[in-house]
DNA sequence: TATGAATGAGGATTCATTCAT
DNA sequence: GATGAATGAATCCTCATTCAT
């Protein structure tokens, strides 16, 4: 099983008992063992596709290949659903994260590229990626939402930028910034091109022509990561970043 | 204070207002006048608050002071109603942007600085900068939408800005970047702190520090503009911000 | 002023005073002395096309070139506007058949026909012949509408054929028939044909020959009256048309 | 009484029912299989009594004695609701004319007048006779029903009686009669008489003296019938039911 | 467990009628 | 008289959730 895969769901016995099998269990039996996983996939795609509110519980169910009333064996209601998906595809990200931070050896502009290419290979550049469209356009109506993914998402994530950052400017590799604003600075491209990519760019409209995501990603990297440096030479000095 | 903007009146009667002003036209008439600007500053309001879709007619009626019925009487559709708002809150600033360019004299830098301050004061630091979030969420669901917007929003607000930077480079002013990819790079930021602002930002969420959208934007704008610029001196030369 | 045209129009003020004057009156006073037969004639249009319910009064008003509320000012209601246009339209024509039969010389057969024709000419054959489409499909729906009906047009129209049919007994033109039976007998199929002509008839539809009317017609009218002849000769007796 | 026909429950929970079975289906399943029988007789009940436009929606559910809801779990819209009303009312009569005239041996005089009779049984004097008062009144607000009936009844019925004179014709029964004419001369008296039982002669109104059917229809088969007779003897000749 | 039938609150839009001007 | 702005009841259809089987 692989780590992201990890999420235990609550209300969902059928992965807790998955983890005492190996390979025996019957077609039937695999089947529904797997029921969270493909329910899982096919909400993110349609949450990520129309949205929350738009998304119909039993479109999720059909693409899953189960019935509506299966749903909701597996989640109580449309919104922990939601949270489930939410926690499979970036809470285990994050506490990867963590992890990573703790164990890494060498400059922390290293480990900052690395946080934030791992987030564009598994996130950004990844269907998970329109979760953050989602909770941009409707956390205001879903108030339990909002503070689910303050607490699991947003809050974590920040500790684990800030704690990278901080980490550079302890070892005296980065210049005293703002940890927040740093941490912002250095995420809010890299979403909003996600974000785009999710909503207008998939659109078939014409006359747009579509970013190349690669290459603006290389610039922003380059551009704040540089940013960052203590430059002992520098004509105009710091601040830059903040 | 602009005299459309005024009531926020609430089945007040005619008669009312009608006493405020020295005016003689008959209230009637008054109130017909001012009935779409009221419609459509409700309407801002909620789409930004709620989202299009999650937006009641009703309620976008009944905040402006009508009844469902009125609404339908000046716009015959929430689809049109929510283009009149756009093309009112971004339509029309994009025109004047258009002006300026045109007629601007001195260094594109400042021009750059100009177009992205006047965007902040009466878009992204408004209300209407939730337009970008209901667009970014919500066009999949409406491709009636995504046209509109790429019409009457996306691609002449690019043309703009392609113009000022190209305008610099021209002039020798900025070295030689690719224009779209630059244009994004100078918006998506403010953007992306704008739609902040209204999702997650207006939530009223525990343990979240709330950003300081002056400071970022000083940063961003002080980051950008000098990338853009022809360094002839320049240890690490260009390439920078494209 | 024709005789079809004379109805007084309960709440029509305006026609009374028009019998008073002759040539001199302003256009616009003549516009006012012409609403109501405008509005009627609008009215008869619309809702001979689309049916009592489906008919919106503004399309009314619109079609007669004014506003909303001037309908109302001459017809407290839609339902009364229904019957105007019903007494306009049959009602005056039973009136000048009821005088046809008390002043008609000659042989009764020839009497229907001329009924016959004169309602062909007058009704089945304009637009007034929708109004019996209206009645069939929605009098249920409009019970005072019925009784109305019932009262001013069905009842006086079966008397003014009944009394024809039995002239032609009486003077010993016509076998005894039932009286009422026959009387359907004769209209039905010309309300027939005059109905399909203004719903199916009527629409576009692929793959539908239309009908000739004038063909059938003809050929009816041979039918019925040669059926309700006393023929001396015959060998299969009486009987045929009741 | 036919069993489809039965139920007129009303809320009624299924265990009602299902004691008076001796059949084990889960009650669940047979009123699942029950339902659309229930809902289109509601349907076809109202629709007759009120018209299509006029019918709600939900009416039907209750009177089928379910939820709006389950209407449409049935059936995608209110038009396809009466699509399929009318395709079991009157689409399956056709089919089984058609068989009939097909398989038919014996004067085609006796073909017609079976022909006649079943319709007057299983459409003339039921319920589904109404059908014909709504598409008079109401194809030119639905073109797309309009087409429907067009391709789904008309056509089919007129090729159905053009066959059976057809058939007179060419077997020398009948006088040589333009077809579609005399198909519709045969139907529009049984038509006209059907639906007047739905409109005027269903209304409570004072004054008016009902029509005896069945006296009517066999004056009015003796009648066309005897017209469509070759008489070689004959003093006028033919040119009689054209 | 799994199913899918059933529910009913909810929301966009229409239109007869009123009434201030 | 005339106008047309305003109203709000009415109706179609959707969808999260429940529950009998």
């Amino acid at each position: 099983m692989r780590p992201t895969s990890s999420a235990p769901l609550q209300g969902t016995p059928a992965a807790t008992r998955a983890a005492n099998r190996s390979e025996e269990a019957p077609t039937r039996q695999r089947r529904k063992e797997a029921r969270p996983q493909e329910l899982l996939d096919a909400a993110l795609e349609l949450f990520v596709e129309k949205g929350f509110a738009a998304t119909r519980a039993e479109e999720v169910a059909q693409r899953a290949g189960v019935s509506k009333g299966t749903l909701y064996l597996y989640y109580p209601s449309k919104e922990e659903l939601f949270k489930a998906v939410v926690r499979q595809n970036l809470g285990s990200l994050i506490a990867e994260g963590k992890e990573a931070v703790a164990q890494f050896q060498g400059h922390s502009g290293d480990l900052l590229a690395k946080l934030m290419q791992t987030w564009w290979e598994r996130v950004g550049n990844t269907r998970a990626a329109g979760i953050h469209k989602i909770i941009l356009a409707e956390v205001r109506n879903f108030p339990e939402l909002a503070q689910f993914y303050a607490d699991e998402i947003i809050v974590p994530a920040d500790d684990l930028f800030c704690s990278a950052v901080l980490r550079g400017i302890t070892r005296g590799e980065f210049r005293a910034l703002p940890l927040h604003e740093t941490a912002q600075a250095l995420m809010a491209p890299m979403i909003f091109l996600a974000l785009h990519q999710h909503s207008v760019g998939a659109c078939p409209v014409q006359g747009c022509t579509a970013l190349d995501p690669e290459r603006m990603l290389r610039t922003h990297l380059d551009l704040v990561l540089r940013g960052l440096e203590t430059r002992p030479t520098a004509g105009q000095p710091a601040e830059t970043a903040a």
